[in-house]
DNA sequence: ACCGTTGTGGACGGAACGGTCAATAACTGC
DNA sequence: GCAGTTATTGACCGTTCCGTCCACAACGGT
């Protein structure tokens, strides 16, 4: 709260005045991150059918790039706030829940349209691929934030995308629930 | 420390004397935990090739379960600690980034194991694949602590294992770094 | 111009925490 | 049994930090 009130210039009476604590305002902070990011997936993962598969391609690339890009570990809030919090604030539980829930929404309807458009295997679980996208990206991230070379973060998604049920001659993802083996 | 000494039933002064200091006795702990988890990983993932690939099925559906059971959310030290430490601690980053590499490269000879046998596409870059299994085993610790249900991190653990380029009739992987698409 | 409301600032109290230290206990070799 | 070394303890100091409070400024209606 010092360093934020030295940030804005603002005296920290005015602070807790304006937001009414310390974990309000994080609230406050944490929810407008979520939406920003929400938001920004949401729009780089919309359009037409035709470019629903490269969307979600360049989606996947620009995630472990962003990663790869942030050299000093300084992550995203979503992931640090979720890993720091999470345990012991339930409200930060349940706003990490409902934007990634959002998110994986958002990537299943692009897969959804990818399918549609004839890119992605239709018999493919658009859910279960969309949650699997989603582990892929936030690990990516956590592997970042433990000093991964950008190479392999970056080999993980091209494998990623490059594993991805495509229509036609791909294989078959029928059964991707619950293979026969093991 | 504080807290450590009060549940440990020591001193504080001993403490310090025995381990010199907070950080220090973090990192040992941090190392503890580390080697850990690292040969946790290593005996579950040797043994003889026939069973190589359904070792490496049985880990990731083990992973997803642990976090899944793990309804507290108290998660993992080794991605609580990057998450949180990595980005003012080059320690810190050092120690996770050496043992999830050593990880990687467990799984990347489960995976060649595998191949060897047959049972994934010899023709799979194995060190892609590890890194994006580490990638979805990391991820779905991120989606747990972050409060998704267990169905989805399941549901991502058995997509994952569904798309791996099993032997014969399945889809090339040639090119797996670089699709043409995009 | 005046007064009530609202917003602002920084000093203050109180608590938590990291780390030290001197006194004391335990243990070692001889 | 003794002297010297080592381990242990909890009180203690300084710092950091959260949250409050009161004095004061800004503003808006009349």
């Amino acid at each position: 709260m010092d360093a934020i009130a030295a940030a804005t210039g603002l005296g920290k009476g005015s602070l807790y005045g304006a937001f009414g604590g310390k974990k309000q305002l994080f609230l406050r902070i944490f929810d407008s991150y979520c939406t920003g990011v929400a938001d920004a997936v949401a729009s780089g993962l919309t359009g037409p059918d035709e470019q629903a598969y490269v969307r979600l391609c360049a989606h996947i690339r620009a995630g472990a790039a962003g990663v790869a890009a942030d050299s000093r570990h300084r992550g995203c809030l979503l992931a640090k706030g979720a890993a720091e919090l999470s345990e012991h604030d339930p409200d930060v539980t349940a706003r990490s829940r409902r934007t990634l829930e959002g998110i994986a929404a958002i990537v299943a309807d692009d897969i959804r349209a990818a399918q549609r458009h004839g890119d992605i295997d239709p018999a493919a679980d658009a859910d279960g691929l969309a949650a699997l996208v989603l582990a892929v990206l936030r690990g990516v991230e956590a592997l970042g934030k433990a000093g991964i070379d950008a190479d392999r973060l970056e080999s993980a998604a091209d494998t990623a995308i490059a594993l991805l049920p495509r229509t036609g001659k791909a294989r078959v993802t029928e059964g991707a629930r619950r293979p026969s083996v093991l």
